[in-house]
DNA sequence: ACAGTAACTGACCGATCGGACAGCTTTGAC
DNA sequence: GTCAAAGCTGTCCGATCGGTCAGTTACTGT
């Protein structure tokens, strides 16, 4: 019964992504895990050193992305920041809804605590704000950034309204005209 | 060492929330709530049934303040129904913004699956989205939703600046101008 | 002083979880 | 066919957790 290597290992990442996201990181047991993917709870140990790092994995492309986004908005600035950053992270949520649901549930030593450094700030959150310094800049890009970020696994549906009008959404709430395309 | 009954059971409270919140529901083991309270954790389930009583008994408040709110949106209809919803919803927040970050963080049944819980917090959403059925609305209001939530315990403080300036970027998201205070 | 009751505790128990390990089975190169 | 490596598993272990219980201490009414 021994697989290629990349075939199970990839069916115990599905089956890992959809319970953590279902019932968190920590309700969700190796044993759960296993079950679900097929195959025993000793194979997925053989597979990932560790619960943490079947973890790590499953955010990597997450992360990876949010870098992405991170460079392309770092040359812009004003408006067009603010729609790159607002698109660009809009369809992050929604591509990784459920890996945003984990963040979200059960990790609060890296969500919770994301605000308590004020240095180590999202930079996401500058970028939302237009770089702006202005605490109440800074408010509206709270919201936007967690009402996407639930809206992404919360609204029943992921169709191209919802993006078009979260994006929109948005976009008012950070006091920009949704329906003026070019720049500033 | 036996002192008057609301004494301890206050202090056991007071060291839930706060641990709960920091490190989430199920990594807040009884013993830490002891030795946080300053006894022993026999002593917890002495003026608590379970672990589950004390996040009950703990989230109390917010939820009589959500059936508060509910019964105040009611009879309200247009305009001034979103504006009541909003403030309402953003006081909320900010009143119990730690008991919130329980709420979002350790309770994938409870919160992530708000949505399946069509009693308890659409009405909020079609408060919210001003009875609309529109998924244009809805989408606006679930992106309020979450993120008045997340700023509540997520932004570094919260003072009236934030209030004044969630309520202002909330109303701007759900497509009603902030600045005109009375209905349209 | 004494009894009764409320407050509190140390010690213990069963269940569960993450992880270690030795060994079995399959695959593929030669 | 041979054999080493890769894939996989059953079983065990230590730690931790929620919860129980018998017993102790402190308070209060009489």
């Amino acid at each position: 019964m021994a697989r290629p290597r990349a075939a199970l290992r990839g069916q115990i990442l599905n089956s890992a992504l959809r319970l953590f996201a279902a019932h968190g990181f920590r309700a969700t047991s190796l044993q759960d895990i296993a079950s679900d993917a097929g195959c025993s709870k000793a194979s997925l140990l053989y597979h990932f050193a560790n619960k943490d790092a079947i973890l790590t994995e499953l955010l990597a492309p997450l992360r990876r992305r949010g870098s992405e986004l991170r460079a392309e908005l770092a040359p812009l600035t004003g408006e067009p920041l603010v729609r790159a950053a607002v698109t660009g992270f809009v369809d992050m949520a929604l591509a990784f809804r459920y890996e945003l649901t984990v963040l979200f549930h059960d990790l609060p030593g890296t969500t919770g605590h994301l605000a308590a450094d004020p240095d180590h700030d999202l930079p996401l959150i500058a970028s939302l704000a237009g770089r702006s310094d202005d605490p109440r800049d800074r408010a509206a890009a709270w919201l936007v950034l967690g009402g996407v970020a639930i809206s992404a696994y919360a609204a029943p549906t992921t169709d191209a309204v919802l993006r078009e009008e979260l994006i929109r959404a948005a976009l008012r709430a950070l006091g920009h005209d949704p329906d003026r395309p070019p720049s500033s």
